[in-house]
Parts: structure tokens; sequence; C-alpha cells
DNA sequence: TCTGGGGTCCTAGGACCC
DNA sequence: TCTGGGGTCCTAGGACCC
């Protein structure tokens, strides 16, 4: 077996990027993306950074700097930013011959057997060349042994302008000198709590962390961070995953644009998030047993009464369709409604999936024996047929068809008050050069 | 007035069975 | 009525990621 090599691509600023790469006037503007209803910063361009503006920090705690710096505000629009990141994607699908796309602004490469005779360093610069000429995102790239090293690598590149947007770190004396300037909390599957608990016992930087005695911690935390210290001492233990893996469950949620206090408007989110939630079931070809349904009052609002709660229910066959999925969605929402709260935020959950023709259903579900098979394999040909036309006519993410509980004036609705056009995916929206 | 959304994995503990 | 150990399955909660 050679021994295995990462390339982490991480694109710069991603979402902050795709704003300006359509806006040419912003360019050297500190700009930042909010999240969905406009509520905190989720991605800053460097300029933005540079002011020490940090993410998940509420935008109306900085009117002030807003103002001052003349800060441009972009509201999220994810559907240009994962039509930029399939660019993206694509472009690396022909520079490497495994890809696996981690998220939506970065991907891991295998180098493994590598036969080209370009160095790392020279791949991680074709790679930025090729993508900058081919779609104006700029990546930075981190190659290294196993993927935390990579991170680790692409952290550099990122943060020592002198790399020139690549880091390799083939050589374990290179891994050493890294870590040692790098606090544990930067490396990959240490977040906050594990961080503290790691330098309560002396572990500080990531090298104090390669350091450490797997087997003690094993004990002390968990397989997940002994992993981490094998991985950061160069033994791969997580491999390249190309396919991506088929989901466990199926989440849509949101924070509602204003209060909802009315179980009537409560009524047509739930409906409006299983909608969604069935749509993308049925994109993901798979069938829901299981659905749950939460709502929750803010939990930032220490002067009103809080109410939080959630209920679950089985459907008696995993179904895909839309009607199904709400009927039960709302059952559950009457037993967990509570009249005289606040509510911020609610969502629905599919879980226990299962693929076409998998379910065995027991001898006593509901409903096996009462229809004749004929009737039941009608039934079901005519929900397949309504449910793609459906989804057919849905295309794109507008909502031309919705069932009637979803409501048509509704007050909720998330805020987007600084929306970027869809320039890539919207012929109405495409740019115009005069 | 205003604080995101969507995922995964691991572990501990309870229920249940033999 | 009381008792032990071992196994499996499920769920809730905690941690992480972007």
């Amino acid at each position: 077996m050679p021994r295995p090599i990462f390339a982490l691509v991480d694109c710069n600023n991603f979402y902050a990027s795709c704003e300006k790469l359509f806006r040419p006037d912003l360019k050297d503007r500190p700009l930042i993306v909010l999240s969905n209803n406009d509520g905190c910063v989720v991605a800053r361009s460097k300029e933005a950074k540079a002011l020490g503006i940090k993410t998940g920090v509420p935008v109306f705690k900085l009117r002030h700097e807003i103002r001052q710096h003349n800060i441009a505000l972009f509201s999220s629009n994810y559907a240009l930013y994962s039509d930029l990141s399939s660019r993206v994607m694509r472009s690396l699908e022909e520079l490497a011959q495994r890809v696996e796309i981690y998220s939506i602004d970065e991907a891991f490469l295998d180098l493994t057997g590598n036969q080209s005779l370009i160095s790392n360093t020279a791949f991680g610069q074709q790679v930025r060349q090729v993508i900058g000429d081919w779609t104006g995102i700029t990546v930075c790239v981190g190659i290294a042994p196993t993927k935390t090293l990579a991170k680790l690598a692409n952290h550099a590149a990122k943060q020592y302008p002198a790399t020139q947007g690549v880091v390799d770190l083939s050589d374990p004396l290179r891994q050493r000198q890294l870590m040692a300037l790098l606090p544990v909390d930067k490396v990959w599957g240490i977040g906050r709590r594990l961080a503290l608990r790691l330098q309560s016992m002396g572990i500080n930087s990531a090298l104090d962390l390669a350091k450490a005695n797997p087997k003690n911690i094993r004990e002390q935390f968990s397989v997940v961070v002994e992993r981490t210290v094998r991985e950061l001492n160069g033994e791969s233990c997580i491999s390249l995953e190309e396919a991506p893996p088929t989901k466990k469950q199926i989440v849509c949620s949101r924070s509602f644009g204003s209060r909802v206090t009315t179980v009537q408007e409560m009524r047509e989110a739930i409906c409006q998030h299983s909608a969604r939630a069935a749509e993308k079931l049925r994109k993901e070809k798979r069938y829901a047993k299981r659905i749950s349904v939460f709502i929750r009052t803010s939990p930032f609002n220490a002067h009103q009464s809080q109410y939080s709660n959630s209920a679950t229910g089985e459907l008696s066959v995993p179904s895909d369709d839309s009607r199904d999925l709400i009927n039960q969605a709302m059952r559950l929402l009457n037993s967990l409604w509570r009249d005289g709260y606040q509510y911020a935020k609610a969502g629905v959950m599919l879980s226990d999936l299962y693929a076409p023709g998998v379910y065995q259903p027991s001898l006593f579900d509901q409903g096996s024996q009462r229809q004749p098979p004929n009737q039941k394999r009608q039934e079901s040909q005519k929900s397949q047929a309504l449910m793609s036309t459906l989804d057919k006519i849905n295309q794109g993410g507008k909502s031309k068809i919705f069932f009637a509980g979803q409501g048509v004036k509704t007050g909720w609705i998330m805020k987007r008050e600084y929306l970027s056009p869809a320039y890539t995916t919207n012929w109405d929206d495409i740019l115009k050069v005069k």
C-alpha cells in the first residue's frame, strides 16, 4: 500500500466571495453575509475580518460598525452559493481522480500514488490557478498524509500569506513545527468543550495533543478523540468518502420572521416544513416511517415564559407522500400546542428512512389487510404520479403549487432584506453588459 | 425589535428478554 | 418473594462539523 496523501481544498470566505463575484464595485469594501432571517453574521470578506467582526454575532449589535465602515450587507442566497459550489467541485473533479465533497466550500482530494511529475506544492498552485480561472473563486490547499493534518495545513495556508495559499505537510518535521504554533482548538474534531477539558489537563497546542497517549485519551474522552491523536501523528484513520452517504434523517426548521402566537399560523408553518421535508425525501429516493415536530419560544428572551416541546409519531407504513406526512405532522402539532406563548421557531424531522421496496410490513400493521392488494397498488401509483408532478412544477425552489394548509398571507415568513439576485440560476437575474 | 440551519457520531442508561 | 448476569435494542443527550 502506498502511503496516503490527502489535499484539502477550501474556498476563501466563500459566501462573501460569491457575492463579490457579481459586484466588482464592492471589491475592496468590507462585506458580511447574514443568516436566515438576517439574524447574525455567517460569513465575512477579508476586509470585514480585518475589522474584527466575528461570525455568529447578531447583526443588531453591529449597527455602529456597519455605518462607520460602510459595510455591505447581504442576506444568505443559497441558490447562488450552491451553484458556484458545484462549479468549483466539477472543476476539482477534472484535476483529481478521487474527490470527496466535504461541504459547500471544501473538498478532499486523494493524491495517493499520484504519478505526476510535479511536486505537491506545485500541484496545489495549479489547483489554485485553475479554480481561480474557471470560477473566479480563490481557494487554499493543504496537503498531508491524513485528513486531520491536511485540515491543519489548509489552516496554515490561509493564515500565512507567505505560503501563497498552499502548504505541504508531508514532512513530519514540518508537521511538528506547525502543530507547536497552533492552539488545540484549531484541530479538526476538537470543539470548545473538548478544548476546555484538554487545556485543564495541560494540553494547549496541537502538538501537546499529538504527544498524548492514545490509550489514555480514549479512556478519558472517546474513540473519536483517540482517532484524532493518531491522525495528528500521521496514521491515517479517516478515509476518503467519494459517494455521499445516504441520509439518516431530514430536518426542515426555521426561526420565524416575527413571533407566532396563533395555532393557525403555526399550522401553516408546520405544513410548509412538512411539505419541504417531503420534497427532500423524494429527492433522496427514500420513504420515512417516523416524523417528529418541535416548537419553541426564544431562549434569548428571559422575560417571557418559555415553552419547548417535541412529539414523534409513526406512519403505519413508510411514505414519501406529502399528504401523509402533513396529516401526521398536524396531529402531532395538536398534541404539542399550548396557547399563550410567543413562538420563535418550529420544525419537522423525518427519520427511520427506507429505500424503495426494503420495508417489510409486519402482519399486524394497520391497513395491511383492509384493502385488497390491487387497490393498494393503484393508490400507490396515483400517489407517485401526483408527487412527481408536484415536484416537477415546483422545480427550482419556487413553490408555484402548494398545499392549502401552507397559507398565503404568512406574517411569519423569513426575512431577507438584503438578498442579491440569482445571477446564475434565473434568466431574469442574469447580468447584462451594457 | 433584532441571536441560523442541517447534519453526523458516540455514549450512557433504560427496557426487555433469557 | 427474591435474586444475578448477560445480551440486545432503542432513545436522549452531548459533542462535533460546516
